[in-house]
RNA sequence: GGGGAUAUCGUCUAGAGGUUAGGACGAGGGAUUUUCAGUCCUUAAGCCGGGGUUCGAUUCCCCGUAUCCCUACCA
């Protein structure tokens, strides 16, 4: 039998990295095993602002770009379809009323407030929370129906309710963590169908899963607790349950849920930043899942899906290594072919305002230059814009410079000397290319009896306006003759 | 309150009934050097607690503790 997994979000909102992981999850198993990856849109949830299906979109791009397409969804189609789940209701109440009528599942009439009152009370009290199941009972039914539409003046308004067993056990086999009891007693009757008519996740899930065929179903651990109702479903319509995998949750460094506090959560976020996209797979597959006793982190796309188990998943939570994500970036920047990078940096560039769109053959050749010398300083494409400033922007003096800088290597005592040699050095020399320029200076500084590091670190700040960068006749290099010299000339003349 | 899961360096993790408990990020130190970074070398840092089982447990079992998840007409 091939597998079919699938990867189920809802669109409330930008999807969380840690949703996305278990989408690699998903997509990784599935190229190991060979079979299908499904996605399929769960909006059953139309309680305003929750339900945002601007999200939809964030979805779908998060996906292109970590490359794990679905091969059935709702942008592409196949042959389960409908793939979103708001076009698939006459279905949900055609499988409600067949639960009902096999004695699975009973229509409740109780209003919310009956049930938020009961809530409390047995909260007050101290006691297990739950439905007390007064419509399970026929009588009981018939009764609040009454009740409710003498209130009301008209037919009462109804949910549809599994009817849990009352006793035994119902067992969860999870693939990692093996066999997990739920004694039926401490199940609730969960909604299945909400008065609106859209189904909740329980009977959505279980229908779905069961008519797309899906064989494994790999969800994050937050659902373990609720297992027990959703195979409790699964069992009412006599189907057998995929199997069922619970990788841990994604946790900050407080260990709490990952959120806003702790910095980006959500994946486009990651994107805008300047991650790529196998960097971003690479750290979130090892963010609960390890490829065993082989002591290696990097791991291309082939190497990953070779490696890949659902015995590799951990049983534990993680936190969120901001760190180490940028570690990994960095690496795979430096791994990159140079012109994808300076592509990528471009647009960087270009959101930041240093760049026109298009750009100009003249920014684009400074780019070129530039970008290539600082690829092996950069974790995050993002941080080329505050690195690349001084060359694209125009320097003023002071008001461009670093305070610290200018005291420490502007006000040198030899400063004047060193400027105007430097322009006279710098508007003779014939060759404006590194090595030239090094041993210019490098002569320079003999000739001056200074030391190699007095001539260099004033120079940087003069022309760039700050002490960290590229090496120094690099950057002079990337910035042109005409720059150099004019940036030269006013701060000599300001100082 | 009820139910479920989990527990190895600060973090991500490997590991086996007997190991010097391994790797990576981060941190410290050093080398390279023209600053930052990178690269290379290096140091420190860990088996939650208590009972069992066993010749021997960090590893298996139980209890405790802690943490997380569920306890919605959210997913």
């Amino acid at each position: 039998m091939p597998v079919r997994v699938r990867y189920a979000p809802s669109p409330t909102g930008s999807p969380h990295v840690g949703n996305l992981r278990t989408a690699i999850y998903n997509w990784l198993f599935v190229k190991k095993m060979g079979g299908q990856f499904i996605a399929r849109l769960e909006d059953t949830d139309r309680t305003p602002g929750r339900y945002m299906p601007e999200g939809i979109w964030d979805i779908e791009e998060s996906l292109r770009y970590l490359g794990t397409i679905p091969d059935e969804w709702w942008v592409s189609g196949g042959s389960s379809g409908p793939y979103i789940q708001s076009e698939r209701l006459p279905l949900y109440k055609e499988y409600a009323d067949k639960l009902i009528a096999s004695g699975h599942a009973y229509r409740c009439y109780c209003s919310r407030e009956r049930l938020e009152a009961m809530r409390q009370e047995q909260q007050a009290k101290g006691i297990p929370t739950g439905y007390d199941r007064c419509c399970r009972s026929d009588d009981g039914r018939e009764e609040m129906r009454t009740k409710r539409r003498e209130e009301l003046g008209h037919e009462p308004p109804c949910v549809v309710r599994l009817a849990m067993p009352l006793e035994g056990q119902t067992v969860v086999h999870d693939l990692v963590k093996g066999d997990i009891v739920y004694d039926n007693r401490t199940q609730d009757d969960q909604v299945l169908l909400k008065t609106d008519g859209f189904p909740t996740y329980f009977l959505a899930c279980a229908v779905d899963d069961h008519l797309m065929g899906v064989t494994h179903v790999i969800r994050g651990d937050d659902w373990l607790s609720s297992a027990a109702k959703f195979v409790a479903v699964i069992n009412a319509f006599g189907w057998d349950p995929p199997a069922l995998v619970h990788p841990p949750l994604i946790m900050g460094s407080d260990r709490k849920k990952l959120s806003k506090r702790h910095g980006s959560t959500q994946f486009t976020e990651f994107v805008e930043q300047g991650y790529l996209p196998e960097a971003l797979l690479n750290f979130l597959v090892l963010l609960g899942w390890s490829a065993g006793d082989e002591n290696r982190e990097l791991f291309t796309l082939p190497e990953l899906i070779e490696r890949f188990s659902l015995e590799g998943i951990s049983e534990h939570p993680a936190i969120f290594d901001y760190d180490k994500l940028k570690w990994m970036n960095g690496m795979y920047i430096r791994q990159s072919p140079p012109g994808r990078i300076i592509g990528l940096c471009i647009q960087q560039l270009q959101k930041a305002g240093l760049i026109s769109n298009p750009p100009s053959e003249i920014e684009l050749e400074l780019a070129r230059k530039l970008i290539p010398l600082e690829i092996e300083r950069m974790k995050v494409l993002s941080e080329i814009v505050p690195m690349a400033e001084p060359f694209f922007h125009e320097l003023r003096f002071p008001e461009g410079y670093d305070e610290k800088a200018v005291t420490k290597w502007l006000h040198v005592e030899y400063i004047h000397a060193l400027l105007r040699n430097e322009i006279d050095i710098f508007t003779k020399i014939e060759n404006w290319e590194p090595t030239s320029l090094e041993t210019a200076i490098r002569t320079l500084a003999e000739d001056m009896q200074l030391k190699f590091a007095g001539v260099i670190h004033p120079t940087r700040v003069a022309v760039t306006g700050r002490t960290v960068g590229p090496g120094l006749f690099e950057a002079l290099w990337a910035l042109g003759r005409e720059t150099t010299l004019q940036r030269l000339h006013s701060v000599l003349e300001a100082l």
